[in-house]
DNA sequence: GGCCATTGACGAATCGATTTGGCAGTCCCT
DNA sequence: AGGGACTGCCAAATCGATTCGTCAATGGCC
């Protein structure tokens, strides 16, 4: 094993002290003469001492480190959102001095130890991921950050307003004369994707609409099987006006799909997506899409876990919505009302 | 300070043991029998006990976590190059089990505690920054992706084989009738920049060419800023026939320059990038690049330090080079011969 | 029966820090 | 001179695990 090359006993010894006295000096706490603090100091600097964080951390029960939990992470980091997310996340912990850490990850696998953070933010949590189930149980302070799935331990959430993004979609797509709308989101893995799907059906018994629904696998990144999920959706709905999709990847397949179909995205048939992403800008014609703010989010969700572990403070009873802007483009215009059909 | 729910007294309370027994019944090793082992597992399991890394760590001196630096890894996670390595880093640590802490690094403040990780790895080493001096300093193994600069204390590197990817480059501008390159990258900083440009030097002298450098600020992203760059070096150049930038954020500057100055990019003016990007296939014309697979590049680093962290192996002398792939494409074709100017 | 080897379990030290309580010694006041 | 208040420093306990050496009990063998 590894030794400490310098440790607060050495610092002691060279200073004439006791441990004690040295750790207090360093500390600017305890009771002593400014000569023997200043000896411990030059000791300490001599020596180029630096104390063991896990010493440290395993005496006053805090490492200054937040876990970040995600399924997956490894591949995820290919997503503007994670990504942003992170960044944001990594804005929070380094503005108090903490260490951001990646939680291994393998959602088989159970892990025995307890990570060695002061808390723990749990990325877009998934119903079967074990790992983050461990984590809820650990006992160790949690935030999520986005609505966990039925069936999870409580938490504090924060999260984008999914819900009052979508309804602007919705009622200026109605404004557009849509009958027909449909949403592709994810299976009942994902609490966001249920979240939306509610809403979703919510609105069209409100509007007295049909609403056709698919489904797309939580994770599945494949244009191929996104193309096949909406292919078979317009198959089964031809008329379908609308088609509000969850995230950016399904979008590449629904505009194949479309394309193949021989519908035209923005007058034919609208588009929105609920979630951004620099490439929604640029595909033909731009999608119109809901900017989450996963920066803000992340940062969000760093300074309220920071605040639950150093002050104890009681967690925020129900979720935190953070606002969500529509950034409107030709897929479904903000604007002017589109002639549909 | 938050205390321990379960700790392996408790367990060995419950199974009628001492906490030694009890340590060794969980890990395997001593000498008992079945039935006692039996006895702590399942005392374990019903109290749901969970291991503390932080007095493992103490314990052992290994707390199964490495740590990434990186100058401002905050802001640049927005650059493709280090999310790949991100990537690739942590598709290795994980496949050890090990975590991947990214180390708050704020460069003007030096840290005092040494943090809790087995090892390093700092990306793209910079020459001010304090913090990577600190680690280098610290006594814990360090592997650097990319070259330090000059007068960083030594260790063990593993890096992308820029030199031979540039003389790639240059060999095929010659082969084209180029007879005015200019190259412009980092400040001394970098030592991925000197690298460059001394190779750059290194083969005009070798051909008999005359070599125009710039110099960019290290990390600066600004267009502006680089269009300003790249625009005086043209008006001292005005018979600049090659342009070779560093990196891709150097390229939108110099699109933007060479159009201001009415030169027609891959006729005109050759150009070319020492590292590759997704929008740098995007670009007008598509712009010659050099894929450093950073993401192989990371996942060298994780294994090269889990390795010398795990079994004290000698680390390599010399700096480990991967290769690099030149990306060939219209602003500097790898193909038949183009007439220039 | 006497001796040695082996087994099963445990006590105590250890990793490197922090923190509490207390012990001398000094000073001041009456 | 005696008592109280205060100062400067330290010993020891603690955080939660691991590990080494020890020891009593058992078994086998001559």
């Amino acid at each position: 094993m590894r030794r400490q090359t310098v440790t607060l006993k050495d610092v002691a010894r060279a200073a004439n002290v006791s441990p004690s006295t040295a750790s207090q000096a360093l500390s600017g706490t305890g009771r002593m003469t400014e000569a023997t603090r200043r000896a411990v100091v030059e000791a300490a600097q001599k020596l180029n001492y630096r104390p063991n964080a896990v010493a440290q951390g395993l005496r006053t029960g805090s490492v200054r480190s937040i876990g970040l939990h995600h399924l997956h992470a490894g591949d995820r980091f290919a997503s503007d959102y994670f990504r942003e997310f992170v960044t944001g996340v990594l804005d929070g912990t380094q503005r108090a001095d903490y260490d951001l850490t990646l939680l291994s990850s393998n959602p088989q696998v159970p892990r025995n130890r307890v990570p060695r953070v002061d808390g723990v933010i749990i990325a877009d949590p998934i119903a079967d991921d074990l790992r983050a189930r461990q984590l809820l149980d650990s006992g160790l302070p949690v935030v999520a950050g986005e609505h966990p799935p039925d069936g999870m331990p409580d938490c504090p959430v924060i999260a984008a307003d999914h819900a009052g993004a979508l309804r602007q979609i919705l009622d200026r797509a109605a404004a557009h004369g849509v009958r027909r709308p449909a949403f592709v989101g994810p299976d009942a893995n994902s609490g966001w994707g249920v979240l939306l799907r509610a809403e979703f059906e919510r609105w069209c018994a409100d509007q007295g609409l049909p609403g056709a629904t698919g489904e797309s696998r939580f994770g599945d990144l494949s244009v191929a099987e996104h193309r096949r999920v909406i292919g078979e959706l317009l198959a089964r709905e031809p008329a379908t006006d609308l088609l509000v999709l969850s995230s950016e990847p399904i979008v590449q397949g629904a505009l194949t799909a479309l394309e193949a179909a021989g519908r035209r995205v923005g007058s034919d048939v609208l588009l929105a997506c609920c979630g951004d992403s620099p490439t929604l800008a640029m595909t033909a014609p731009p999608t119109t899409a809901v900017d989450l703010h996963p920066r803000a989010l992340g940062m969000a969700c760093a300074e309220l876990l920071i605040r639950l572990v150093e002050h104890d403070a009681e967690p925020p009873e129900a979720p935190v919505l953070l606002p969500a802007e529509v950034r409107w483009r030709a897929s479904l215009p903000g604007g002017a009302r589109v002639p549909l059909g």
